[in-house]
DNA sequence: CGCCACGAATGAATCGTTTCAGTAGTGCCG
DNA sequence: CGGCACTACTGAAACGATTCATTCGTGGCG
């Protein structure tokens, strides 16, 4: 089919050794040797096999990245972070979207791991890791991203959400506010508990201070302004002086519903408002959102070195987990 | 280092060749002898090497998808409807992200060359084709995604982005809107050039309408919001009356400046306003914002109908323009 | 002049699969 | 009972690179 090394030798008139020495240690060749077999190469238009490369050399110089969701401002700049850390060790970083299935995650794990990837960046969907213990079993390095310190079996880069979720409580509390909703749902996403479980931890020690948890279906605008109109009779009561949104989308679909009605709720003086994840949508909102942010390129970039010591050293496993930062805007002030 | 097809063979006492054929035609051995090397597979925790049945058998089995923004929802539907018609063919699709840089481009078209992918689904950074073009003349079959018909050389299947930029003004127009302004720049990006030039037309055809075009930095939230500013007094004095944005990002912007500002303006009353993509921010925004669709599902489905048209006769070489769609909604109306 | 050292090039072995021509075994039929 | 057809399995060649022990040439030195 295409031009092998065989033939570029052939045509340059040296030997298939001499033809890998010029790509890849050039230095050990004569001069006008390299030239040759350059000419030859470009006028043939020939282009390594990278299967034979890895097939021989036992490295496939990449590693996989698998994500919840592409479309997700968060994991997207986790990847970018990933894949600049990734560079300067001359690895490749292959992305893939597991959508939150855990069919479409096991598919990618299989086939990453016959691609014999160099190691895996894995934000896993729920709580089955049993396919990653295999995974790690069978040899393949693996960290957890996004993913906290729960699973000490796995090395990981995550966030503090408790925290993060904490941090948003207390500062509606320190705001005066007194009677909180915490607004979006989906246990199933462990993140997502975590904050919450956070804010009502905060609640236990602010006393004086309601909280109630709304769940909704799940995570998008759409859901936001669902529990917008909801909510909206009850802030207008003066029930509900806060909501603390798990992320930014509801924050923003919220506000939009609160805002947009016949009878618009004015925010922060009825209601403040505080989201999680500093998307840029949050800062743009017709009323700016103070939202939780999380550390997205620093956590790629971590990711990364926690895999590459783990493949110099299979047993160093560390656990990064990064303190979340409160980003205050006008939402709540 | 990992557990190849012969120590399988020699723990269930057969030979590779039948290893081989109990993974990849099963029907041609007796169910005992499967029975067997399927419980040594287990057993030992053996997983194919790709790299090698590539070696062989001459194809990998995937194919690689160039975007300009992973980050871009656009091109995050575009990959999925890639992936789900790729699915169908037995195929894997590999997302790489040019990030608009040549340089990444060039980097990512090399990799994968050298990956032997079976095809490739590009969405091209300005106008530089030759590395394409030499990547084609390689027999690699490449389809371009997002990118119009003014390249005759290559397969394709792109949005009739003129006819889009004409169906936003000719709204206008139809409404009654006397001066419009065409906001959002970047000449270097053909897609928005083509929006631009569309409206230009159609303007022609309208006599007794102003058209000006307003260009801008980039095209992100923040450029709406500045642009939204200048435009503002220009609004009330009533020298524009109407607004074409060339993406839904700055017509959100411009919206939020527009209608969070001190003194705010009407919309649609005081200005009409029509944005570019249709994401789904576009319909959640405080005022819906009328939009032009594209089919994003069926680009990235129909890419890679070609592109196995392509893989099945190379001469196949077709071009797809889909028609965009004007939805319209309160912005303008 | 002979020998050695050293730089440059060679080419066979190897990686883990798939494929396919060939072998073995079994049952049936004339 | 010989031959045939058929199924199930075998094992070596091939894919395209890298690697490394070996060979070749040249120049310097005693």
């Amino acid at each position: 089919m295409s031009v092998s090394i065989r033939e570029v030798a052939a045509a340059a008139g040296v030997s298939v050794g001499t033809v890998s020495n010029v790509l890849n240690r050039p230095d050990a060749v004569r001069p006008e040797t390299v030239a040759k077999v350059r000419a030859a190469i470009r006028q043939l238009g020939y282009v390594p096999n990278a299967a034979a490369r890895q097939l021989r050399v036992g490295r496939s110089g990449s590693i996989g990245l698998i994500v919840l969701d592409v479309a997700n401002p968060f994991f997207t700049d986790v990847a970018r972070g990933a894949e600049r850390e990734a560079d300067a060790a001359h690895l490749s970083v292959m992305l893939a979207n597991s959508g939150e299935s855990v069919e479409r995650e096991d598919a990618l794990l299989q086939q990453f791991e016959r691609q014999r990837v160099d190691g895996l960046l894995v934000s896993p969907v729920g709580e089955h890791l049993d396919r990653l213990r295999a995974v790690v079993k069978r040899g393949l390095p693996v960290v957890l991203v996004d993913r906290g310190a729960d699973n000490q079996a796995f090395p990981s880069v995550a966030v503090d959400d408790a925290r993060g979720g904490a941090l948003a409580f207390e500062h509606l509390v320190a705001g005066g506010r007194k009677s909180i909703a915490v607004v979006g749902g989906q246990a199933r996403i462990h993140q997502i508990a975590e904050r919450v479980r956070g804010a009502q931890q905060a609640a236990f020690a602010a006393p004086g201070v309601g909280i109630q948890h709304i769940a909704t279906e799940g995570l998008s605008l759409e859901d936001g302004r669902m529990a917008g109109e909801a909510l909206a009779p009850r802030i207008r009561s003066g029930e509900i002086d806060a909501v603390f949104a798990v992320n930014d989308l509801i924050a923003i679909g919220l506000e939009q519903s609160l805002l947009g009605g016949t009878s618009p709720v004015s925010i922060p003086r009825d209601v403040a408002l505080v989201g999680y994840d500093d998307i840029s949508f949050a800062s743009a909102a017709v009323v700016p959102i103070t939202s939780v942010r999380q550390p997205r390129d620093e956590i790629g970039r971590t990711a990364v070195k926690l895999l590459l010591e783990l493949i110099e050293d299979p047993k160093a496993a560390r656990q990064v987990v990064f303190e979340p930062e409160l980003v205050v805007r006008a939402s709540s002030s």
